[in-house]
DNA sequence: CCTTGACCTTGACGCTGCGTCAACCTCTAA
DNA sequence: TTAGAGGTTGACGCAGCGTCAAGGTCAAGG
């Protein structure tokens, strides 16, 4: 009997259904060294060798990371520990795959309604990160956060409400800019004051919002894409001008 | 008005939420250069540039790398491609993360029934793996897929008897190490026959299976997780030695 | 004027798990 | 004997920055 007591790397390798390279990989970490070294450098392996393999190739199956498969190879008796661990893991993974899923989905589907989307999809974040750092700043973490759940909170009829008023907002300012009025006229200081009661409308952005409302502005005109909300540059330009002045006046 | 016509590094990481470092790749990389570099090296940044950030960020969060996310805002128009591109690629994300959940959930429930089955598990793998490339020099790759299919396809019932048989070979050949019954006693021979038309229930693995079953009683006696199995060293010993007497008489 | 401290710069290594040359022995079968 | 298959040890590459390290720059205070 006892005919194969030992084999050549490749063998090996193959038997168990992975790679020299990866079995010289795990020689150099410790993670499973050869049976024996021959005196030309050759390694030899075993059939304990190919049974702790097996495992190691299964455990990593399972998504394990090396350092993890060690660990549990070594005090083998916590092996449910780890595998709980690594469950918990996979299961925070399914999530966040689930959530960038849902939002690739949401991304392509106005996309293709052809909104102007991408301009529409910044918009979203444009409130809840951009300005993150100046909500903190100014009015601390807690008014952000109550802006930030907020958001996060609203039904689905409820963005969309407030969406609607995003696309009545952008087609007025449309219709304004194409009849040419003057950022100071009575017609575009109303539109900036439906604007900026709109942008207050969401907690956490309370008093104090000149500065908030004027950099909105030239964020306005620096990207053609919102530009294109409002109309073109020519569009924009007067959102910017009818912000600053209304802020001005009355912030 | 324009108050603030450009950033340094820290601010505008600050305000984007992401970091200095961050910013330095993105232009290291060509995907995000400062607008301005003064005489001094610093690298300053103006909306236009925190626009872009912004985008990136956000295609980001969404889960795309670099070079994607370079191509997306390069030719914009393809913008929804690339996003179907990577949706394609979590979906799979999400279905391999799903069996890996199933697969460790699964592994974890055996180990808790106490069934020893960290060697339970190994087992599975160990016909099907393990001697895959055995199976595919020997009766040719038809065969190994038939072997394999034919578990696969096994339903849960077909599985449970399976495993069964080999439940009561193990307290059969554990009872028997414990009577300490020979290895060439009729017992013994009696049980290696059994484990044997066990094994070549399997398609895949006719005529000729000395050297496998030989080889399997070595596996056995290596792993003392095999061993504890048909109880412990003396039934792994018996094991592999009933069947290397079976093995040279009747295979 | 000098110091301190905050912020900036350019390297360059580290991390994960091997794939993939490169350059060079070793063994086996014809 | 010679080709060809297989073995060895480096070492780079990949993705996306985190994290020192070593050293300029700038604004404010003593």
């Amino acid at each position: 009997m006892q005919q194969h007591v030992e084999w050549s790397i490749q063998d090996i390798a193959k038997r168990a259904g992975t790679t020299s390279r990866a079995l010289r990989h795990y020689d150099d970490i410790g993670l499973l060294p050869p049976t024996r070294i021959g005196s030309n450098g050759y390694r030899y392996y075993d059939a304990t060798a190919l049974v702790r393999l097996q495992r190691i190739l299964l455990l990593r199956d399972l998504g394990l990371g090396l350092p993890a498969i060690a660990d549990v190879l070594k005090t083998a008796t916590d092996a449910t520990g780890a595998l709980r661990n690594h469950l918990s893991w996979l299961h925070k993974e399914q999530d966040r795959i689930g959530r960038q899923v849902a939002s690739v989905t949401e991304t392509i589907r106005r996309m293709e309604r052809g909104e102007q989307l991408m301009a529409e999809n910044m918009f979203d974040g444009f409130d809840h990160t951009q300005y993150k750092d100046e909500v903190v700043e100014r009015w601390g973490e807690d008014a952000y956060s109550r802006s930030d759940s907020w958001w996060r909170s609203m039904s689905a009829a409820e963005k969309a409400k407030w969406q609607a008023q995003v696309a009545s907002l952008s087609s007025d300012w449309t219709a304004a800019a194409g009849a040419g009025v003057a950022p100071d006229s009575d017609e575009a200081q109303t539109l900036a004051r439906r604007h900026v009661e709109w942008l207050t409308s969401i907690p956490g952005t309370p008093g104090a919002v000149q500065e908030y409302v004027t950099g909105l502005g030239e964020m306005y005109v620096a990207d053609e894409r919102f530009a294109a909300n409002y109309g073109g540059e020519a569009g924009a330009t007067l959102v910017r001008d009818a912000l600053a002045i209304y802020a001005n006046r009355n912030l």
